[in-house]
RNA sequence: CGCGGGGAAGUGUAACGGAUGCACGGCGGGCUCAUAAUCCGCAGGCAGGGGGUUCGACUCCCCCACCCGCAA
């Protein structure tokens, strides 16, 4: 008898694990939960999520509901009568009415080695904390968030020069690889979910355009943060009244010569941002309405730019 | 029709209704034990496509396709 399984999903951060859920053959996908098209992009043309567009390829049963908090949406939850939910990178919260419904629970799937970076951007929060190892949880969610037992970690060693999407890639196939292995090891008791250690845990919240804002007192900590915001939110600074992106950097670590925020002219024909525990070299930058350009080019497009004093 | 910006050498960018300049890159040469350092020189742009205004358009106007920022 198969299990009845529904799954709750937006981005593509899940795709890899409920694409082999899909075809599990214990398994029996009765519905895939996501969240309603919405106007994206540079003219708000309608576009699906990720995980709606692979519902219907694959032609599974979807629901795209704008929130999970109505009774009637929880009653027709109820009536797929499902025994076990899948979530990862769902963007919604699940009322406890609706956790409850799966007779087994419901299994999310977050991206990092819980109880570090409970929250909604693990990922970032991995790269940007320096951690020297991510994972991935499969976690029995309970009412608080990423707060559940944890059925099984998968961990990954994080190099020195990673960057976010690199990272949620990596995960995002470590989730494939290993889902199936972990449910069933689940279902059968080779797994057992242990409650987490909340004396280690760490919270991320959501990230917004102003957690991009560069500030100058820690290149070290300010290069990890372009890998970690890129492209989202991403880390910018403002010169005449124009938000400059900094997409790729390195950091240099060197005794400050100048006020930090200052754009200097290096040896060779580079350039850095002075910092307060050394400088930061972009070699990727962009200017607003222009498309990414090295940093070498930037000299001579924006003459004024070397010598200005950043906030 | 969400708001806005942009298209010129391999890359990026300035100015301008009437000789396209600059930076990086490339190539050649000097210096040097050597060099990604530095100095000198060379090449490379029919200015997205189509109309229009004009004595004359890269520069002004309209249309088409494309790219990007904001916002989501």
């Amino acid at each position: 008898m198969k299990h009845r399984l529904v799954i709750f999903g937006s981005s593509a951060f899940g795709l890899p694990a409920f694409s082999v859920m899909a075809k599990h053959p214990a398994m029996e996908v009765v519905g895939v939960i996501s969240q309603p098209d919405r106007p994206q992009g540079r003219h708000h043309e309608l576009t699906p999520t990720p995980v709606s567009a692979w519902a219907r390829e694959s032609s599974l049963p979807l629901w795209q509901f704008p929130s999970l908090q109505e009774s009637a949406i929880q009653e027709r939850l109820a009536a797929l009568r499902p025994d076990i939910a899948l979530v990862a990178a769902y963007g919604l919260i699940l009322p406890s009415a609706v956790l409850s419904i799966p007779s087994r629970g419901c299994i999310n799937i977050h991206g990092s080695l819980l109880p570090r970076h409970r929250g909604a951007s693990p990922i970032a929060a991995a790269i940007a904390e320096g951690d020297a190892m991510a994972g991935i949880s499969y976690m029995l969610m309970d009412a608080g968030v990423d707060t559940g037992p944890v059925i099984h970690k998968y961990a990954l060693p994080l190099h020195a020069d990673i960057t976010h999407p690199e990272l949620e890639q990596a995960l995002s196939d470590l989730a494939g690889k290993t889902i199936q292995t972990a449910i069933d090891g689940w279902l059968d008791g080779t797994y057992v979910p242990v409650a987490q250690d909340n004396q280690l845990a760490t919270r991320c919240s959501r990230l917004t355009k102003e957690d991009g804002r560069a500030h100058w007192d820690s290149g070290r900590r300010l290069s990890r943060l372009i890998r970690a915001y890129t492209p989202w939110p991403g880390v910018w600074t403002e010169w005449n009244g124009q938000a400059i992106k900094l997409l790729a950097a390195t950091y240099e670590a060197t005794t400050p010569t100048a006020k930090p925020g200052t754009v200097v002219q290096l040896e060779q024909r580079r350039w850095g941002i002075m910092c307060g525990d050394g400088i930061i070299v972009p070699s990727l930058v962009q200017f607003p309405g222009k498309k990414p350009q090295p940093a070498a080019t930037v000299p001579g497009s924006y003459p004024t730019f070397i010598g200005t004093q950043l906030n």
